[in-house]
DNA sequence: GTACCTCGTCCAC
DNA sequence: GTCCGACGTATTCGG
DNA sequence: CCGAATACGTCGGACGTGGACGAGGTAC
């Protein structure tokens, strides 16, 4: 098969911001495809050559792509820094390239999907000395012989980044409407759900139609797409919108699991489905011991703790994710895990029962320990009881609560985010939580739909000890459409040529400003920050402070001057009030 | 050759 | 993780 | 009553901090 063929649908994809159109687009293409090329191209598409849970990466992204097409096109270093700050894409760049190069290749060959399968299956084999240069040769070698269409889109799938407006929900309405009808797109949504493999799920429609896929079925082993949860800025708003009554639950600072328990083997998934069995020994292990039936599924949040057993920072946990030197660690870095759902019992699948069931089931399968506990959870009538909750989870250094329904439709929906559960944290309501008014002090060229645009700021605080402005962090969103067009003219008169004196910064943005314009900024927590640079060393040796999840609130602050904005000082006292709230 | 640092990539949130 | 915007569909409004 | 306007949910793609690790470079 012609990749050229490929590239072509791929296109006409990007063409069009009509999900009906894009839909229709896939699924005339995917009729005329035998299975294991439909297989193949499901992942392609996704700029994935696996499904999202395979154990291997190309280990190449936008730097060595930039590489790889300078070196094709014989293009300098520096040009080619001109083009990625101005295009934000390398897939672009090697396109632009293409079409300006004198003469293809005099003796190329049409690619096929196989020749390029079989380059992108090495550049993710190679390892070990000099692989960066093998990996970079075997993009080179694609591109060589594409033409400027199938160039942009081999970069494209190299990074990951497809940019053609279509993802999985697209692809799951496009098989439904090739191999199936209307009505059958929840059982093969369904069946994506449950094996997390949209080329797998293709391929089984394509061969046995839409019965094959409703044979799928909840194993234990294959994780399963997890269900997410929607926000909303207040607790009476959400109990507005779960009709006055719902569970609430402590939301756990720490990393989520999917304990899928057979027998005598524990495997444990993260969110997005990797192995993280490795990371958890002493959870996996303690898990198989209190489980009372032979096989179950479950999930729950990892959280690491003091010697006294109380929560630690995210930070912390942080730790265990590590290949080498994993029994120190262990040691170092104790865990609890609090466990909330339970997807399956020796065999019967629990996903579709509604939440009360799922939560009795998961009480009498499992024994407690200090390691294996359930997490806090009560019916709230009123949202003053669910108020009083919320301060009793921050007073045990929690994130915040989850509100879950209570109803008979209250099922766990793998791979969807719905109102069903609804998260809340402090910072989602603005009166609640502190801001800051930042100075901009550089900026990033964008990328994808911010290229030519600033696609980030660098911000920071002043030092009135140093008189300086430290970074403390960058700040990319939360921007409108009106407010990223209208960056250069806001800030471009006060461009640097050089790194001002009166900024003290360890991160290099692509230009730099005078400290002259303050936005207001909203962000979850402070944090220890190896790279910020306000208050550096002084919490604790090289480190500094910088920000988590730091949003932009829409306010300009005109009124105020850089020597007004917020002071490292007080970045300071914030960080020890949110240690002392949390101690 | 080794020890150490930087850069890029990936993934948890 | 947060956030914004486009689209598609459901619901309400106005002639 | 029907077409137009509005409201709402879904989906996709921008962007954040920080830790670990492998590759590659450099200094000794």
């Amino acid at each position: 098969m012609l990749y050229s063929d490929i590239a072509d649908v791929f296109d006409r994809l990007e063409g069009t911001s009509s999900r009906l159109e894009m839909t229709s687009i896939f699924s005339d293409f995917f009729k005329g495809l035998d299975p294991g090329s439909l297989r193949k191209i499901v992942y392609l598409s996704q700029g994935r050559l696996h499904p999202d849970f395979y154990n291997a990466e190309l280990g190449m992204a936008d730097k060595l792509v930039l590489r790889a097409i300078s070196f094709t096109a014989g293009v300098s270093e520096s040009k080619m820094d001109e083009l990625w700050k101005k295009e934000g894409d390398p897939g672009k760049i090697a396109e632009t390239l293409m079409k300006n190069r004198k003469q293809a290749s005099l003796f190329s060959e049409p690619l096929t999907l196989e020749k390029v399968l079989k380059n992108l299956t090495m550049i993710e084999s190679a390892e070990g000395r000099d692989s960066q240069d093998k990996k970079m040769k075997l993009l080179s070698n694609l591109l060589m012989d594409s033409n400027p269409v199938e160039a942009r889109y081999l970069c494209r799938i190299v990074t990951g980044r497809m940019r053609i407006g279509a993802g999985s929900m697209t692809i799951l309405d496009a098989l439904a409407e090739a191999f199936g009808t209307k009505e059958d797109r929840p059982d093969i949504e369904r069946g994506f759900n449950i094996t997390c493999d949209l080329g797998f799920v293709a391929e089984t429609l394509a061969i046995g139609g839409v019965e094959a896929v409703k044979k799928m079925k909840v194993t234990v082993g294959n994780p399963i797409k997890v269900m997410l949860a929607e926000r909303l800025p207040s607790i009476s708003l959400i109990m507005d919108r779960m009709g006055g009554r719902c569970a609430m639950e402590f939301k756990y600072d720490g990393i989520r699991v999917q304990a899928h328990i057979d027998r005598d083997s524990v495997k444990l998934y993260s969110r997005r489905l990797e192995d993280m069995t490795s990371n958890f020994p002493d959870i996996a292990a303690e898990l198989r011991k209190q489980c009372r039936a032979e096989r179950a599924i479950i999930e729950g949040e990892c959280v690491a703790i003091d010697k006294d057993g109380n929560m630690l920072p995210f930070q912390n946990v942080t730790h265990r994710r590590k290949k080498h030197g994993m029994d120190q660690a262990v040691e170092d870095y104790p865990v609890k895990i609090f466990m909330f759902d339970i997807l399956s019992v020796d065999d019967e699948d629990m996903t579709l029962r509604p939440l009360g069931e799922r939560r009795s089931k998961l009480n009498e399968t499992f024994g407690l320990s200090d390691m294996i506990q359930l997490t806090t959870m009560e019916v709230v009538n009123s949202p003053e009881e669910g108020e009083d909750f919320f301060n009793r989870a921050l007073g045990k250094k929690c994130e915040g609560i989850m509100a879950k329904s209570l109803s008979q439709e209250s099922v766990y929906r793998a791979g969807s985010r719905g109102f069903l559960w609804i998260k809340y944290k402090k910072d989602y309501e603005e009166a609640l939580t502190d801001s800051f008014d930042l100075v901009v002090v550089g900026a990033f060229h964008g990328r994808g739909k911010r290229a030519g645009k600033y696609g980030a700021l660098l911000m920071a605080a002043f030092d009135d000890e140093s008189g300086k402005y430290c970074t403390v962090c960058k700040l990319g969103t939360g921007f409108d459409d009106a407010f990223l067009a209208g960056m250069p003219d806001m800030l471009d008169e006060y461009l640097s040529e050089t790194h001002p004196s009166t900024v003290d910064a360890e991160m290099i943005p692509d230009v730099w400003f005078l400290p002259t314009v303050i936005l207001e900024v909203v962000a979850a927590e402070i944090s220890l920050s190896p790279i910020h640079t306000a208050a550096k060393s002084i919490m604790k040796d090289n480190a500094g402070l910088g920000l988590r999840f730091p949003r932009f609130t829409g306010r300009v602050r005109e009124d105020k001057g850089p020597e007004e904005c917020t002071t490292v000082n007080e970045i300071i006292s914030m960080f020890e009030m949110q240690a002392q709230n949390k101690a």
